[in-house]
DNA sequence: TTTTCATTTGAATATGAATTTCAATTTCAT
DNA sequence: ATGAAATTGAAATTCATATTCAAATGAAAA
């Protein structure tokens, strides 16, 4: 229904917030880049384009978009949090080769609905979820002498 | 089959290390505490029975007890790594609540059927998959001024 | 537009868990 | 018991995350 970047600029309205043009520039190269982005990756995203921005304030502006409900925190299993675009409606899980760090994207409403009943049986009340299912992708089961694939 | 306590003394043979009294204790606090421990919270737990340990080393054995099968990692959402016993059978998954950090464990062999599935459709090989569900217990759920529960 | 004041920025610094260093201690095969 | 090799643990380091604060910027008022 709504695009990200409105929802983000609603947040940024309705929280007495700013609009800079760090705010812009982080916001759109984020939005348009449709992968799992650290502060870091971002960071040097942006550099590359010959966009300045510091990385305290990338930090602060994922934070924002993640609380704008625009972005979505991922934990690949590696230490550093990353980011993912979140749109309306594309829950998705993860398979991540922990060869090659890539991922393939995945949905199963038959999980989903699995969940559901689960925690119904306990009472309990979800409000997110997380499944990530490490192994090797069909790339690098492929290749004997395994580096990065993607 | 083999006790966790048997599985870690047959690693330390393989890989020509010492048994020591540290690695001793701390595996055996380890195993008799069934909950979700971080090294620090190991740590204290060893303190509080007056045993001596290391920060270090309760580190050090933790990843030994991990490497040697006997332990996983566990990620509840915070940011500290924890790390629980694995015995042969008893994966499980998460329903972690995010008002008093309490956990419930589930298992649910219809979702895990699915996954399996799920990585079959995409030629991908599983080793380990992590399901955390996150959201609000029973307890707290019915008490208003919601604080700790467990 | 100019003034005013709160918000934001970003380099530097702090934090804290994870990890490593290294001298002293302990283990264990001989 | 001896000695080479492994282990310990206090302290230091690393590295991502988070905060500080003076300068810069945004936006509302004058
Ligand atoms: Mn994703
Ligand atoms: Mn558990
Ligand atoms: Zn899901
Ligand atoms: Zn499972």
């Amino acid at each position: 229904m709504k695009t990200p970047i409105k929802k983000f600029r609603k947040y940024i309205d309705d929280n007495n917030l700013q609009v800079t043009r760090q705010r812009i520039d982080i916001a759109g190269v984020f939005l348009e880049s449709r992968r799992h982005l650290s502060v870091d990756e971002l960071y040097e995203l942006l550099r590359n384009r010959g966009i300045s921005a510091g990385r305290a304030t990338v930090f602060r502006t994922l934070k924002l978009l993640n609380k704008s409900g625009v972005a979505d925190e991922v934990d690949q299993g590696d230490k550093v949090t990353r980011y993912e675009v979140k749109t309306e409606d594309t829950h998705h899980d993860h398979l991540v080769c922990t060869v090659c760090d890539s991922y393939i994207e995945v949905y199963s409403s038959q999980i989903e609905e699995m969940q559901e009943k689960l925690c119904a049986e306990h009472g309990f009340k979800p409000s997110s979820h997380r499944l990530d299912i490490f192994g090797i992708c069909l790339k690098c089961s492929k290749k004997k002498g395994n580096k990065k694939c993607i």
